[in-house]
DNA sequence: ACTACTACTGAGTACCTACTAGGTAATAAC
DNA sequence: GTTATTACCTAGTAGGTACTCAGTAGTAGT
């Protein structure tokens, strides 16, 4: 009655393997989506068998959380770092830093079409985040100009919409040039 | 070896039942994407068998091009309806059309972003989409300004990004409005 | 060396996936 | 009324889904 056990790849320890279980979902829900990822895929891009994987995440809405709750914390580093602008420079250093991780950017733009609908795991999620960015941007928007709210939901609206133009086409598109274009028209006092 | 043959529910002509396919599936897309599409839920909605379903549509891809082949059609028939404008008259008609059918703008929303991996089978579909809409706005806005292509590309992000702001809280969020706001500030002189 | 812990596996469950084969019955053509 | 067409069914295939259970082996503490 002995089971032939094969342990043919590394035991890693938790942190890391969390590490390296993060970084393939991330790359496999950017291409998929979270409803097209299966444990099965994730599990042979970290080298384990699906109990492997769920004893780190224990189930696949765990797993989702993982990748979100990394991202959240790896954003709240990269914000405290720098030092507080103007709207228009926070804008143009936030666009500087996604068109460094385009993984990341698709990561965000499939999951926050997919978890449109209120019973995706992500819902709450993409909520509090959209409210908060809106949030920040409206609060430095206060200084320039009457509508801030309206401003600060035309600067995402553009950052989210030239994105998936960026995605599509990465070699014909500039994201951080396009951002400067647009910005030319958006920060502008409107004569009308 | 006789087999209990159930029909209790109504046999309809083919043209008919693939409107209610047509119909159901974009739904069902909207809510889930193509990758967490199943057939059965499909088939369910109509009230028929899975084989049923595929009798009018062959596979699951067939499904999927069928729901933008009746898409395409319609989007024919309206845009040849109206006569043409200029480029903020066709922007705001685009916005309006798009205001009054969220469902529709839903699906693209979702399978935009899903399409963005090569292997999607509505990726080929959403790129040509994407340079012809880019196209036939960048046309208009030669008349009004240097720089067609970069404004062309500008309304088509900022429509796409208030349309998933639209999407998440259709009550807080006005499209029309919000793209009236937009206008005021895109259609206006970069004086720089 | 012994013990406790934990990262991980093999085997299995219950169910869903798209899709096929072959047949049945309602409809239309003549 | 007979025949042809077609809308749709039952049954089945081969494989994928997330997840559970009980056990194994590598690691750390003492």
């Amino acid at each position: 009655m002995a089971l032939p056990y094969r342990r043919e790849r590394p035991r890693l320890p938790a942190a890391e393997r969390r590490r390296q279980i993060v970084e393939v979902t991330t790359r496999l829900i950017a291409e998929r989506g979270f409803w097209g990822l299966s444990m099965q895929d994730v599990a042979d891009g970290c080298g384990l068998t699906v109990p492997g994987l769920l004893h780190h995440v224990g189930s696949k809405d765990g797993l989702l959380l993982a990748v979100l709750d990394h991202r959240d914390r790896e954003d709240m580093r990269s914000v405290g770092e720098q030092a507080p602008g103007t709207l228009r420079e926070t804008c143009a250093a936030l666009v500087r830093r996604n068109a460094a991780q385009p993984e990341i950017v698709r990561l965000f733009a499939v999951l926050e079409a997919e978890s449109l609908t209120p019973d995706h795991p992500a819902h709450d999620y993409f909520d509090a985040r959209q409210r908060k960015t809106v949030e920040m941007l409206s609060e430095l928007a206060t200084d320039e100009t009457g509508d801030a709210l309206t401003l600060a939901r035309q600067i995402v609206a553009l950052m989210d919409g030239l994105q998936l133009q960026w995605l599509r086409y990465p070699e014909s598109v500039d994201l951080v040039a396009e951002w400067e274009y647009a910005s030319a028209r958006l920060f502008v006092t409107v004569a009308e």
